[in-house]
DNA sequence: GTTGTGATGTTATATCATAACAACTCACAC
DNA sequence: GTGTGAGTTGTTATGATATAACATCACAAC
């Protein structure tokens, strides 16, 4: 649900959330604050509350693995999206998979469990660091 | 990988995965610690280390979305196992599926990622939780 | 007995996250 | 236009998680 909500982002959901669009790769809470001092914001929990509105609404994930987080960028999307994490270049593609999400789904049935949400973070190496050795360039 | 090394297991990893195999469910750095105070530990990276020694036999697993830790109850897996979390119990159980496992591999290999890691975590209710209403006890 | 390696102990600090409370904004009712 | 209430924001302080840096110890190899 890339969108939950429809009424209008709260100013430092939205501060954020461009900054996180902008950065493209996760950022931490305390990366988007120094980001974004001289906006007005000052303090952790403006961001966190910022963070919080933001994945309420699908328009940004946390990444458990990273402890940071990034903007959404599937148009629409349930809870069962996942991340590949270049140990490499710390890039990270979003993807959701139907097969993986069938998978799980059944899973959970199998086991009995009544999923609210799934948490699907691989670590490894992308194709443009395997091309070009063992590593481009961070960020 | 349940067994990488057949080497000892250092005095302190023992220490703290007897800790946790007692414990159940997942412990925090902290909470192991704590429970290890008058065994000769008495700071962090001790537990710290233990833990990383732990994690790379595949005694124990770090559950990434409550940045706590685990005893492995798998006699042997690789590294694509995954979790149930109860979110009103706090249970934690373990799993290997190999629909998941497969479904994740093709779509590494159809995003040519190369993976070296898999974190899957399902967040909901067991079923304990759902029989009984809403809720048992904590642990 | 020296040497090398892995394990351990210790202090300090970095990093991530939230509790608690005050104040502001703005739509809406009256 | 005044009051009210929900949501948002600002601020201080603190809690929780994790690691850097360096000293020391245990023990097997030589």
């Amino acid at each position: 649900m890339a969108s939950q909500q429809n009424s209008k982002l709260p100013k430092n959901a939205a501060l954020v959330h461009a900054f996180l669009a902008k950065h493209g790769s996760p950022a931490s809470a305390y990366e988007i604050l120094d980001g974004l001092r001289g906006k007005g914001i000052s303090a952790p929990p403006t961001i966190y509350r910022a963070l919080d509105q933001l994945v309420a609404r699908g328009l940004a994930h946390r990444v458990e693995s990273l402890n940071a987080f990034v903007a959404c960028d599937h148009p629409a999307h349930d809870d069962a999206n996942g991340f590949a994490i270049c140990q490499d270049c710390g890039s990270v593609r979003e993807f959701t998979d139907p097969e993986v999400v069938s998978a799980v789904n059944a899973l959970a049935k199998a086991q009995d469990f009544d999923v609210r949400h799934v948490t699907i973070e691989l670590a490894g190496q992308c194709a443009a660091c395997r091309d070009s050795g063992s590593g481009v360039s961070h960020g």
